[in-house]
DNA sequence: TTCGATGCAAATAGTTTGCATTCTA
DNA sequence: TAGAATGCAAACTATTTGCATCGAA
């Protein structure tokens, strides 16, 4: 069960024609717009916010509209296509979901790293027994410096 | 060194006149507005918008503008005294930094716990031994589903 | 009497919504 | 040709900034 009829992405990352299976598969229609985000998404690979998405689809086509951008990306967290993550201050930024991962976000600089899962597994863990409280691997964002940041910071001031 | 004349806040938590003590040492005046918001924020212990802040201090005094509370919630988190913490979408929670301690935030119905450091402290080493990233622990906030919520979607649907 | 603090208005960033129109299925 | 998707304008939320005035030290 992995063809175009399939609810579940394949898990080595999908391409751009199962997530617009996906999407049809919800109702949706395919529409070029759907498409060269989905396209654009998967080209940048890295974290990326709604306004930097549209400038990448613009390039292609000019019309589409910052509106359809965020509505889609709506619709593609819904589906569990996209995850957003929410970097404290300034914009959210969306990215494919992929292997579950965390998300390191230097105050100071604005970098976001990724972290795989196992590095936080155990907190994860231990909030759920101890709290009950079900942490989103996706969303999960820690704040805080980055080396160079650290490094800077200790030099000049 | 905790009188008034100190650079360090107690470590159980301050007091009002800690805080109007730190804040005229860095060439802060003594406002009722900011004696105001002290209070109210020691008052509410919790973790609460600027906007909600903004309400308690009206109940007091109806003249002091949000601006304002924005203003010196600012002096206040520079000189470490309060916390921002950043709960994903909706408003910034603004609280006293006492010791440290991370968030859980629930997508669902907002909640938003506190969790001591020690759970998360080897999480913030293995990170920081492994990416020289020093994670903020005020900062820190995990988003996710509380068990209420879980529940309550089992149930439901 | 100086300079920080405030009130007010307005600007800003990021995102969402309403509605008429367009286009997919 | 029904209903989803879009473009556009406008609203909206959270926050910041400019500037004249006020008030603490």
């Amino acid at each position: 069960m992995t063809g175009p009829g399939s609810e579940v992405l394949p898990a080595d990352g999908p391409t751009v024609e199962n997530v617009l299976a996906l999407l049809r598969e919800h109702g949706g229609r395919t529409t070029s717009a759907k498409r060269l985000l989905v396209e654009v998404l998967m080209a940048s690979g890295g974290h990326r916010s709604a306004e930097q998405l549209a400038g990448q689809v613009h390039s292609r086509a000019p019309d589409v509209h910052l509106t359809t951008i965020y509505r889609n990306l709506d619709e593609l967290e819904r589906l569990g296509v996209v995850a957003r993550t929410y970097a404290g201050h300034g914009p959210a930024t969306y990215h494919l979901s992929t292997a579950p991962h965390g998300h390191l976000v230097c105050d100071a600089c604005g970098l976001i790293a990724e972290v795989p899962a196992a590095v936080f597994g155990g907190l994860v863990g231990a909030v759920r027994e101890q709290y009950g409280f079900t942490v989103s691997p996706e969303h999960l964002a820690l704040a805080g410096r980055c080396v160079s940041c650290i490094r800077e910071e200790a030099e000049g001031g």
